[in-house]
DNA sequence: GCAGCTATCTATAAAAG
DNA sequence: TCTTTTATAGATAGCTG
């Protein structure tokens, strides 16, 4: 996507990592709703960040996973 | 993608949800690789199918969550 | 149910504001 | 740094085997 092949390598700028994270997480998220949706399945999704926030997905009325317990 | 554009709920029909269910699910487990990879960050996902059968993928040597437990 | 094909829709890298 | 725009790579719906 965008405007060049994705090399699968850690990007080494920090910045360009900063901004790629905040999409594709953002991406990521809205993937996983939607297979659980469309298939009626059950998903789970947790991802750390470098400064170790966490961002998640459950499908289910909570949409929780760790939240709940951490 | 693909031909039309995606309504946000249950496919109804049982062999296209089927076959949604294993491309995407493929797609989201290579997408939760890259955003492990690029970004250097710890992802966990776990996708159970209609069936009960788990589909995983983790950031780190093993790539299991629950499939260690389980 | 998986594999390949093609048209089309999405996601997103880079640039611009 | 967040938002918006733009150009392009990537994902995938519907088909055919």
């Amino acid at each position: 996507m965008g405007r060049g092949k994705v090399q699968l390598k850690r990007i080494d700028d920090k910045i360009r990592r900063q901004v790629t994270f905040s999409k594709r997480r953002t991406g990521l998220i809205k993937k996983a709703r939607e297979l659980s949706v469309l298939c009626g399945v059950d998903v789970g999704l947790v991802i750390f960040s470098p400064k170790g926030r966490l961002y998640e997905f459950c499908s289910g009325e909570s949409g929780r996973l760790l939240s709940t317990i951490l």
